[in-house]
DNA sequence: GTGAAAGCGCTAACAG
DNA sequence: CTGTTAGCGCTTTCAC
């Protein structure tokens, strides 16, 4: 195997020196034609390709975009990181995906290697909230958008599907259908995005449901226990509100564990969509987020801070879709 | 914003030259430790960060590694870089991922471009099969392991689980709970450990089970007619066998759209595993791949690579775990 | 239009 | 032990 082709072989190759073969790579205009055509000839002759490294180091500009999710394996930040990545590539940027693990520490010291890294600019799913990761941001004076648990007011653009929106159309669905007890399982208070969707559904039911919440934390391993002892030591409620998918992992194993059944003994409909809940039998009823969308308009604004711009941060909600699939019985009123 | 620290801005305030900084950084030996004090002193004082990109330019050897998978979306490859990330992370390294999006010509594009990128080495889950992908790497010169869809011989180290033995595990167990007629639902022929998936199977039953394949695809939009054109056309078998995740997915749809349950009516069990597998009612038996052990075993090879390795390329089998949760039932012989 | 020279931030080789 | 010099692969300025 041969040393790949430096720019200076390309030069030597074409006869002409290597100023004029990085001005054909970049596209400049003053280049003659007739050398322009050498010069290409040569690079494919030596199918020579640019090391974009070296070349941002001189330009201090980056053709890097980072992007930091708190779980790899969580399908919704898998297509988060899906989309950005085709976006990215059809702007000829290369995207760098890191995983905070949940870690607020973690976080931190990823902002400040994408930094080391000279990223142009990066979207971030915060840990925690907006507040604490917009001010690590700024002290590494990086472009950024914030997405999924944001809480506006950063300075920073964030995108977020509008989960107050999202909960309220099911919770008029349960009021509908005749429900008077139902319980939210949560993952954690700090999260703006799930204090959001708590909020949204206790805003649309106004008493008309007695609602009971069980904050369950974002340990997997955990999450069960919680949700039992919880079930233990309360009356059985009418339908159960899983605000996130893990959450409605331990509910499934709640329910057969109790011998409970969706929908004739107990309603079920949950916060965030996969494809197996519409498979299953019986399919669950779900509020989807615009996942695609979230990423799409992410980057959007991100692009638009790279290339220059200094509007004020803005918080942007888009719209959840809700899916009814028949986990939401009626309820004779009592 | 101020501009940030460069070596030279630390040389400066430490009161010595910028190769001295170098050498400190690096964890030269040869400096004396008043000397390296103050620098230190000085690179906390600058809040200096070293650029890797500007380091590894010059030292010729890269702290990137890549890896390219067919589709983030899908869970086993999310939890396979997530374990490849924090295994790079422990060794300093950044990881770049990208998705092949089950695309050929993307792939070999992306594979380009990681060498543009000029990464270390790269973990590369083929498009098809090893072969093909293989025949790309060497043409780049590029450090890498196989996984997944892979089939030895190609010159590199290659990974995969013992989806022959795991396959043979599930057929034992329908033979011995008297099933007759078993519809391997599969996607495609052409990748290497769907076939080896499909063999293991037809090894161990070895004519005890008539067999059934469908060839569904990979296309998730239209695997779904695929299935049920051929529940159409063949009569009912007593045991659905689905080979991969996306497989089982369209199959249970199939399954309700047909009024059939598992396991009363037919028998259910999965190759790869999910969370919700576990958790729903009644809950599926699957041959879950190792899927942490895979990343861990692919970076680990890697690593020996780019730290100067030559033996020649090994293919790997790691087993599998069958989970027996009771969507297998006993058939009464006819 | 084109090329020589300088330099991006860093490391390597060698003198002192 | 430390600094000087050269240079990684590319871009940029500015003469010509």
């Amino acid at each position: 195997v041969t040393r790949k082709a430096s720019i200076r072989d390309v030069a030597e190759a074409a006869g002409v020196s290597a100023a004029t073969v990085s001005k054909v790579l970049r596209g400049d205009p003053g280049v003659h034609e007739t050398t322009r055509d050498s010069v290409n000839r040569a690079i494919r002759a030596l199918d020579y390709r640019i090391d974009p490294l070296a070349a941002n180091l001189r330009r201090g500009q980056r053709s890097l975009v980072g992007v930091i999710v708190p779980d790899f394996q969580n399908p919704f930040f898998g297509e988060i990181v899906a989309t950005l990545e085709s976006l990215a590539d059809a702007e000829g940027l290369a995207l760098v995906a890191m995983s905070s693990w949940e870690s607020d520490a973690r976080e931190a010291e990823l902002i400040r290697k994408m930094n080391d890294w000279r990223v142009a600019g990066l979207v971030i799913a915060p840990v925690v909230s907006g507040a604490v990761t917009a001010g690590r941001l700024a002290q590494c004076g990086l472009h950024a958008t914030l997405i999924d648990r944001t809480d506006g007011g950063t300075g920073y653009d964030s995108i977020s599907a509008d989960s107050t929106a999202g909960t309220a159309e099911a919770a008029r669905a349960l009021i509908a259908s005749g429900h008077r007890r139902v319980l939210l399982v949560a993952s954690s208070r700090e999260l703006p995005n799930m204090a959001a969707r708590v909020e949204g559904f206790l805003a649309a039911v106004r008493g008309r449901i007695e609602t009971d919440i069980v904050w369950c934390g974002r340990d997997r391993a955990a999450m069960g226990g919680i949700l039992a002892a919880h079930l233990d030591r309360t009356s059985r409620p009418d339908a159960l509100f899983p605000l996130f998918l893990p959450g409605l992992i331990v509910t499934l194993r709640e329910l057969r564990a109790r011998g409970w059944h969706y929908p004739a003994g107990v309603s079920l409909v949950c916060f965030d969509d996969a494809d197996w809940l519409a498979a299953i039998d019986p399919p669950i009823d779900a509020v989807a987020q615009p996942v695609r969308d979230l990423g799409r308009e992410a980057f959007r604004r991100l692009l638009l801070r790279i290339r220059g711009s200094t509007a004020p941060g803005e918080s942007c909600l888009l719209p959840c879709h809700f899916h009814r699939r028949g986990s939401i019985a009626a309820r004779s009123a009592t």
